[in-house]
DNA sequence: TTCTTATATAATAATGGTTATAAACAGTAT
DNA sequence: ATACTGTTTATAACCATTATTATATAAGAA
């Protein structure tokens, strides 16, 4: 039931001065249902059926804020867009260098590594962040050929 | 003596069709000395002094050129632009929230997550990436007023 | 050295993701 | 109803990066 997550999402907001608005009920709802990591542009134009007047500025503000909120996180990539997460539990990455496909993978225990960059380097740590690089089973197929 | 790092840079490249530009051994230099990671444009800002006719794109060209020999690291945070390490061997960074300093710190072996991630997701593994976020000492400081 | 040619540079324009701005609008409290 | 606070829309601006093109130059051949 990932509508359980949406209602807990729905009811952090609930607690902080962020008013709920039909734009940020879909683009939240998209963000939980969809099962990919979407780019902010895609979650605009997932939503034009619905919101035909919906700026993409809209999009952007309230991505933030859903972020400030720790509802969602961004991941950052080189070249192209951001893409927005809407699953913040520990997990991680796996990218493809071809295709660009992002794949979830759960790995426990690296908060060691946040424990020794604490003492290496004296941070106070939040949060990490890990992903690996390589090539997809298709697009290994894709240049088998 | 990081020359020696430089040294052999140099040498890889001359074994491609890459040719030697007075432009691209003062940007790999930079790069090599530095103990930072900088972005395109203060790596731009550096050389000014030196090549007051350079053009920006031919910093972008380079770091690309560099990128694609695997003598330099492009590393992509959310908001600002790019940054370049010349150190590629196997290190992580921790970076801070607030200033966005960057401390480089070694640990071993999370080859080990790199098999996993083959594994679970049928990938051809190429690299990871890690980094840990939190707050330097110098900004706890600040804060701490 | 000089010639040749593929490659590099510089200057500039274009691209594209993201953010800022300002006006119109909506929800809530007084 | 009125005032207040926060939100959306539309549009313009921003800024990092890339494309384009004419000119210059590195490196090997003659």
């Amino acid at each position: 039931m990932e509508n359980t997550e949406l209602r807990e999402a729905l009811q952090s907001l609930k607690s902080t001065k962020v008013r709920m608005t039909p734009q940020r009920h879909a683009i939240l709802e998209f963000l939980f249902d969809c099962e990919q990591h979407p780019t902010a542009d895609e979650i605009y134009k997932a939503l034009e059926d619905k919101f035909p007047n919906m700026s993409v500025a809209t999009v952007y503000n309230n991505l933030r804020v859903f972020k400030d909120a720790g509802l969602v996180r961004e991941l950052t990539y080189g070249d192209s867009s951001s893409r927005f997460d809407s699953n913040t539990s520990d997990h991680y990455h796996v990218i493809c260098d071809d295709c660009g496909k992002i794949v979830d993978f759960h790995y426990p225990g690296l908060d060691e590594v946040e424990t020794l960059a604490k003492h290496i380097a004296g941070f106070n740590v939040r949060d990490h962040r890990m992903e690996v690089y390589g090539t997809c089973p298709d697009c290994q197929k894709k240049l088998a050929n």
